[in-house]
DNA sequence: AATGAATGAGGATTCATTCAT
DNA sequence: TATGAATGAATCCTCATTCAT
């Protein structure tokens, strides 16, 4: 039973990221969610308290399986430039192997929801872990040791997610069609932009 | 009356331009975007077959005006290098002291509507005039001579576009200032990733 | 055109009237009330801001109509007893006459909706023309002369209107019926009460 | 155990009267009356057979509270209009000294609730022990001894517990402030209108 | 040509009641 | 016996579009 708990709410969240994903914020209703979910309109309300928070907590289970997931991989033995490029590498593939969750998080970014999130993290000082968590450890550790660019935190974010974004984006609408290979000199480029 | 009537359509599409930078797709009925244009709601109808229409052709004028105003600087006795680091510069200044612009843009290509836009132009080979085909040029003219990383167009577009824009809107957001300085170098970040 | 603009507003509040008083607030939703009305949902909303103003312009022009229809039949040569019965008898008429504004005006004044009004008139000491300013009235100028108890306005208030709204009520439920006669000893035992 | 379902019938009860004096009916949804009452929501439907049910044994436990009060005071040596006097001011310094009561049996006799129960009542000629038992008593006692004027037993409730609850709901809301040299004038005018 | 009143499908949210545990 | 998760009809309100003037 506290399984079952469990899955409605996963079905719910699934259900808004797939939607979202799918036809954009407004081709997600919430009697269209709740019908993918399984569940009553009602229920929804039961786990989230209103659509805004859905939203929020998808993000939120997005934004923490991909930080763990990259992070998962890292090597304490690599190099500076090897955890650059792993860390673009990895997030590249990962958005390509998962074309929802991307498609959600770009909506997300580019609405009210985003902006206001990222607003507050960059001005309280207080991100909690998401992935750009750890691009700003690469990025300190960079500046310290004058291994990339003098440029400010944001720029540095906007050298890398910039295009990273962007090429994962066409990949998905098929618009491109990245294999390894592509990503390899794809990521070398982003490399070249940063290293100093 | 050839001239109000082009002073309406214009009124429609300006009105419609700031709400939708101020508020999102969301946050611009039809009823405020004629009250701010100063006509009738039944007039935005007479000038545009329906909404989605109306935006795309906010779009298209916003599109023809950056082209225009990027290719107006154009020197033709720049070098390769010069007229690349020209096209980054002017086009981020033009997005920073254009927010409005750039806000709408940026909810346009994260909407069906510019999703669908690419798609076409992509496919169908016919890319009318707009900003990329300058960026396109650039791109034909560096792998002809072996100026720019062997990679395929739509990769350099993410190159370039990609921090472009994220620089963009972190400095409209308020989240980093960017000065012809920081200009200067982030440019320069830009072109060692394209550079071979 | 103007007559129609007026003719549709009017059917509005009047559907509400009545709806509210055959059911309460709770049993004239909005879609029931367009119905009654005979016009679209939406077209509610472009004569009153939300339901909460509708209802409030339905007690607003009743109490204008009911205070003008007292107020009309005033007669200047009245003795101050002979003001005091026309005005309970003429009030009590009226509601029983009217039973649907009758049954409304008591949902109203029973809800949040008139406690605030009644606060906020009592309070702010600009009582707009209610019929509660001619009972103002007739208190001052009783008091003035000594003509009736020594007790506060609203105690006076509680002593008229209490039992002229309990009587309507029952009158128009079905559980009493006043007839002329009635309504004469009736008004006479509110004078007994009030008169010094 | 009987001790421990008494007490969560009694819960519910109380809850009930709280949330419905403290926000009228709407205020009051069945979910919002468990938590306070501290059982679960299903409980309620154990004890009462539906939310309806649940207001009228609210209403009826008031009804017999305040009826048994008063008549816990009555002297039998007391004259006629000491008897009147005394059931007015007690009821009043009743309803204001039990505001929560005084408001939620306002909201009941305002609505269908109410009504009904009136219309049976009066209809069935099977008054079950109320308040207005004692006060029908009192009229009864009245009329017989010629004591009172020559009005129907409604009239004359109208008479005295129209003004009755218009006073204590003032003081309540406090717009007023009764105290004892106010009550007492207050209820010698209400015998003023009733006495012969 | 220009208007804006009218429309009603569609959206988010609430809540009395049920029923499996 | 007691629970509270689940439900979905019902509610208020919005907004793109139409059409009579």
């Amino acid at each position: 039973m506290d399984l079952e708990k469990k899955d409605k709410k996963e079905s719910i969240l699934l259900a808004t990221l797939e939607l979202v994903a799918e036809h954009g914020f407004h081709g997600a209703p919430t009697a269209m969610i709740a019908e993918r979910a399984g569940v009553g309109i009602g229920t929804i309300y039961r786990y989230f308290d209103d659509k805004d928070m859905l939203i929020y907590e998808v993000h939120r289970e997005l934004e923490l399986k991909i930080c763990e997931y990259i992070l998962s991989g890292f090597q304490e033995e690599y190099s500076y430039r090897q955890r650059f490029v792993y860390f673009c590498s990895v997030l590249l593939q990962y958005l390509i192997d998962n074309p929802k969750e991307f498609k959600f998080m770009e909506q997300f970014y580019n609405s009210p929801y985003g902006v206001e999130l990222r607003r507050d993290r960059i001005f309280s000082e207080a991100p909690e872990c998401e992935n750009s968590c750890i691009l700003k450890d690469l990025f300190e550790q960079g500046r310290k040791h004058g291994l990339i660019k003098d440029v400010p935190l944001l720029i540095f974010f906007a050298l890398v997610f910039g295009p990273i974004i962007a090429a994962a984006r066409d990949h998905i609408l098929g618009f491109i069609t990245l294999d390894d290979n592509l990503i390899g000199s794809f990521v070398e480029a982003c490399w070249d932009s940063v290293k100093k």
